[in-house]
DNA sequence: AATATAATAATTGTATACAGTCGACCGTAT
DNA sequence: ATACGGTCGACTGTATACAATTATTATATT
């Protein structure tokens, strides 16, 4: 999944950055940690300019918070933060909807949807099924067409992608995000876009309730 | 006003991005112009490495793209994606006003917006009101108290200010505004956050039909 | 022993240097 | 005249060097 998609330039500061992502969702770096410019510069073998770079696209995606001349550290969300981030998100997958009319282009988001589901099923772990969920719900805003809807959704979606990993990480909680998926999916196979939009707002608040229960 | 919210470091990269802001927003730099590290370092006496992060915080904010190994250009917006900008703004505006209950709350805030009314009325240059017009909008956000809003609503209202700039600049579209803000204060202060909601959707919806009239 | 203070190390911010890539310009061949 | 190719210049990407600030440790004083 290609979670950087504007502004990037090189290989050096993507692969960093890639890499920072990497160890957020998994935990080694956990909100308040220190992320020292020289440190990954001598694991990458490189200068401290592109791992600056790296962690200054963190910090504008809400990864990474940077304070001046102290450094850079891992950002924290509350769970009214994430709140939010789900609320927005799912206004923006709403508005997403409601820019996909063509039938021909409803199909085949049909169908993308439904390989991304067998993947969702075969995920052997929660970091992949968070991508795989993540890829599910981008295809619907990749369908809008329109790219100030899929260059906000990444930035909303990057800093939920670490409490995802957490929510997954619940006893049969993939299962179930599993069936709600194919519901999704099913639903909007036979009732169209309108249906859908409550169907998202539902699973929304779903997700948020289940959150606020596990975090609180 | 404070554009740039988040994640600043030191004063040069901030003035550099500023002074990057202040000529797009007056015209003087257009979409498709080119923004040459160097030329900024020699206007500002300062490396290229200040005026490399004013250009990379441009670009996260949505209004420089860079181009790998090509450069950095000032990013231009199709009326779709005005639109979509727009629409997204609403939401968010309404995802503020959802969250301001408090009476008191409510009542600092029509106490700030009638003092920014006031600045909206005395404003001499186009520019200066879409800062004021900006301003207004964003006491809502603000107010909703909410890190995640505040910070989602200055990425998406960046673009937009250039844009407003032209849009201004019709005929008594100004005068036009104005009225707007008042009635939107007077609702407000009447009927309370609901009313609002609707009035912000028709306020949103004026305004892209006007930008979509002056732009085709 | 605890605290204040000074010296030192670590780290960020800025400047400069170098290398690689892209594009424009110019000449030559067809 | 136009198309192709090569050279040169401009600019970005990366590395290194220096400066300034903050954190840490050691030392001194009460």
């Amino acid at each position: 999944m290609e979670y950087f998609s504007q502004s990037f330039d090189n290989a050096l500061s993507r692969t960093i950055a890639e890499k920072l992502l990497e160890n957020i969702l998994s935990g080694e770096l956990r909100p308040g940690d220190k992320v020292v410019e020289s440190v990954y510069a001598d694991q990458f073998n490189t200068s401290r300019s592109p791992v600056r770079e790296a962690i200054y696209l963190l910090s504008t995606e809400g990864l990474i918070e940077r304070v001046p001349r102290k450094g850079a550290f891992i950002k924290g969300y509350t769970i009214d933060d994430v709140r939010d981030l789900l609320d927005i998100r799912n206004h923006l997958e709403m508005l997403a909807a409601d820019r996909i009319q063509e039938p021909h282009k409803q199909k085949t988001l049909l169908e993308e949807m439904k390989l991304v589901l067998k993947k969702m099923e075969s995920c052997k772990s929660q970091i992949d099924y968070t991508h795989a969920n993540y890829e599910f719900h981008f295809i619907l805003v990749k369908f809008s067409g329109s790219p100030v809807l899929i260059e906000m959704y990444s930035k909303i979606a990057l800093p939920l992608l670490r409490i995802q990993v957490i929510h997954f990480s619940r006893e049969r909680m993939i299962e179930k995000s599993i069936d709600e998926h194919k519901a999704i999916y099913e639903l909007l196979k036979n009732n169209g876009l309108d249906e859908l939009k409550t169907i998202l707002r539902k699973h929304t608040e779903d997700v948020i309730h289940s959150v606020r229960k596990q975090l609180l």
